[in-house]
Order: structure tokens, then sequence, then C-alpha cells
DNA sequence: ATATTGAATTTGTCTAAATAAAATATTATA
DNA sequence: TATAATATTTTATTTAGACAAATTCAATAT
């Protein structure tokens, strides 16, 4: 089956979303079994095993054994290449477009194959180069490096800290649209007042309110100590956004 | 084959390419042939033949006799939706993103099947709602009407007439780019000083200067006499575009 | 040493989109 | 009216991406 447009030789959509997976899942365990694979993307067994014998081929993957799947130089600068458009153009529609923390996802999902390299770097310049997107995620660089932070949560920081949000480790829509409401976006300052023993939930002050969060809930908010090393702090009134203001060529 | 992502019930990308090209063809004929199509597309007789009668079964397209191919109602609209996102995307990247006007169309070809209706509203309200994208060419409304313009072109203007430059009318990069070094771009004022007999080219003068075009040429340059309808002439000095201003949030 | 189990792979099937080559239908012409 | 030319459709294949069911493989547990 042809594309409609050409790829050159660029891996196709459905390899981008492989390789962008297994680059996650092997950011924390260093390897990947074809199981958490295919439950990760929703697919069978069969149909990811199958494509990690091609991906490998390809030069992509490297399938040493087993549940030993992992990335190989190529994969790793594909993948993050891949990261970096979907993270300009998070940020993009965060901040051109209107859109909420919980609906950049999909659009950008669909986006990420799409757009060339010249488009992301061009988006990358009218955004002035953000370090960060929209959820606190480091933007990879062009040459496809990610730098890695390693960060606490807001559950495992101790009682009476202040802290600043960096990152928020979901793309779930009901849960970023209630962070957001909450006013916990990356960038915002809290105090983590207590938290109830035995995993109990964890409050916490922000703009002199104070909030309980479950467990769930604050181990999925990433901190920094105190001044954060991210983009400034935003504010999100959705639908409160300007257009950006028509350059030279008018 | 199933698509990565979930494009609900909207028609496939390579459904999408046939209708649009079909809308194209039937704006001037009010009919097409499948060899007409299959030539447009750049596809085999046999590949176009089936993809009409699917698209005819799915209510795009009616196909009454033979080389009478035309859109219904419903695909009239996807034709214009589609269309509409495509000439926006277009005049995004050349006023925000810094493309030529030779540029803009492949990456606009990819991206017009991907981007929702929802950020296609949000690039429209960035670009201040253009009513012509950089070619020139009518951006159709979001309900799906693309209003009919019938415009003269640069071969058909009388001597000695004064005319402004309102669309271009081929995709072709070389063309494109050398009728923008020429500065023949859509909104600009040019004089007809005289045509050579049987078919001979015409001279114009643009910014006291005098060109020679070749017949081709001046077919493709589509005018109106004197005060434009177009949005404001464009001076394209590429590579000299400005990002735009960052909105609210900040 | 042999079951049992769980993971991975193979095999066979499906669909959408493309092709080429053969068959068929329509129009125009001698 | 028969025939040549042209346009269209059918038939059989291909490829990428998916699935389910059957099978193989390796590590334990008995």
């Amino acid at each position: 089956m042809r594309k409609p447009y050409d790829r050159k030789n660029m891996p196709s959509e459905s390899s981008e979303m492989y390789i962008q997976k297994i680059f996650r899942l092997t950011r924390k365990q260093s390897n990947a079994s074809i199981s958490e694979i295919a439950a990760a993307l929703g697919f069978s067994l069969s149909t990811v095993s199958e494509k990690v014998k091609h991906l490998t081929h390809d030069g992509y993957l490297v399938h040493e054994w087993r549940e030993h799947v992992s990335l190989s130089e190529k994969g790793q600068i594909t993948a993050c290449k891949t990261l970096r458009k979907r993270r300009l153009i998070e940020t993009f529609l965060y901040k051109f477009a209107g859109y909420g923390l919980h609906e950049v996802h999909d659009e950008a999902c669909r986006l990420e194959h799409v757009i060339s390299e010249r488009l992301a770097d061009a988006i990358e310049g009218m955004l002035g180069f953000p370090k960060t997107d929209p959820h606190g995620h480091d933007i990879p660089s062009k040459k496809g490096i990610l730098p890695e932070r390693k960060l606490t949560t807001l559950y495992e920081t101790a009682d009476e800290k202040s802290v600043t949000v960096a990152a928020l480790q979901t793309t779930d829509p009901e849960l970023l649209k209630y962070i957001n409401d909450m006013g916990l976006t990356p960038g915002i300052q809290c105090e983590v007042i207590d938290k109830a023993p035995f995993k109990g939930p964890v409050r916490i002050k922000v703009n002199d309110c104070i909030l309980p969060l479950s467990v769930t809930m604050a181990s999925l908010i990433e901190v920094v100590p105190a001044p954060c090393t991210n983009d400034k702090p935003v504010r999100n009134k959705q639908n409160n956004v300007k257009a950006p203001v028509a350059p030279i060529k008018s």
C-alpha cells in the first residue's frame, strides 16, 4: 500500500509509533518485552512480534533475547525527532491555538508524523525556543538528544516543604483537566502541608488554597525544590488567547 | 488496514485526495471521466475505477454515465472543508513559517488530511481571517462553500491596460518561484505593454521594470481590472519573517 | 526427566490501496 | 451493419498493517 504522499525513506507512521512507544518504555527499564509493547500500544502480540522483527531488520531496534527489545542508535534519534515534533506541536497548540492542557495530545499525536523538520523548526522559532512543553516535559534537541532530568513527585516531597511543579506524568485528559483546574500547572509554586499515614492523601497549599490530593494524583505531579528550570509559569485561562501578531509579510 | 489514530467517520486520506481532485476537475467542466481523474492523480485506471465505485457507494460521488463522474452535495462539502484546511495551512506557512510561495504546497498537502477543524479555525483566527491564500485563491468558508470568482488571465488582458494580479493558477514550484522572483505575487499591480502576434510573448511592466512573459506564463496569471478584492499586497522577502508574538499565556 | 506454564513466533486470514493484464462495453466510422 | 478505437470494468496480485489461533520455545516445578 502506498502512502498518498511521499515519505521518502522516513519510517512509516506506524513505525514511528512503535519506536516512540519503545523509547518511552525503555527510558526507565532499559529493556522492553513484546507483551509490554503490545499492551502499551493496544495491539495484539502477533502484530507486535511481527513489527518488531521488521523494525529490527531495518535497524531501528535491537532484539537480543526474548524480553530484551531496545532501540538502536538510529531508533533513538528517530524517537527523539518525533518526540520533538510532538512537544513543539503541543506547545504551539497550547500557547497559540487556545487548546487546553488536556486537549493537545490527540491533535499532536496525529500531526507529529506528518510535519516536516523544517516546519518544526519554524514553530520552535515562533514559540521562542521553548525548553519544555505545556506538561513540563523537556523538548528534545534538533539533533535528537533528550536530556535525562530526574525529578521527584509531590508524593515523595517532605512535609512543609515548598516546591515548584515541574511536570505532569500523565496524558489522561480527565486527570489533566482536573490538575489544570486546580492551578497546578508546571511553573506553579506549592507547599506540601502534610501526608496522612498509610498512603493517605496529601494536603498541599497553592495560591493560599489548601487542597487534598489522592496518592495517584500526587504521584503524577513531578516537582523541583525551589526555583524551577522550566519556562516561565503559565496561567491557563482558556479561550483567552490572542492570535500571534502577523510578521513582516503583510 | 487500520489507521494508527482514529479518523472517526471521516473519509480516509486517500478518499479526501480523490474528492478534492474531482472537485478541481469539475469546477470548470461539471463532469470528469475516470481517465481524467486517473491522469490527474497519477494512478492507474483500474485503481480509480474501483475507488470511484466505493466513493459513489459512500455517497461522495455521483457516477451517472461513463464520463460523468461528479461530486454529490456531501462530496462538495467534504472537498471544500479539506480545501479550506489546505489554504489556511498554506497561508500560515507563508506568513508565519517563512515558507516561499513555491514551498507551501507539499507540506500543506500532507497536513490538510490530518488537522482538525478546530485547529483550522484557530489558524484562521491567528491569520486574521484571510480571504485568500498566498496564491490568491479564495479560502472556502467553514460551512464548505467556495465562491465562484471568474477571473481573466494576463494573456487575455488588452494592451496598455493596468491590472492587479489576483491569483496564480499553478502548483509547479519552478514556475511559482520564477513568478515570485519577478515580483508578480497576488496584490501587485502591473500593466500589459503589448503582445507579440501569433501567440507571441507578452510584455508587462511591474515596478517600472519591463518583463517579457511566455504565453504559458501569462496564461497562469489571473488578474482583476483595477483595485483588487484580495487581501493586502504581499512582499515576499523570504527568510525575513518574524515569529508571531506570544499571546496571553506566557 | 518430564510436565506445566508463560512468552514469543508462525501461520493463515482480513482489509484498503495500489498495480497489470484481460475482458467488456460504448462510440465513431467505413 | 460491422468494425476499429477508446473508455471502463473485472480479475488476479501485491504490500502494509492488523488479528486470532495454533505452535514452538525456554524456564520452572514436580
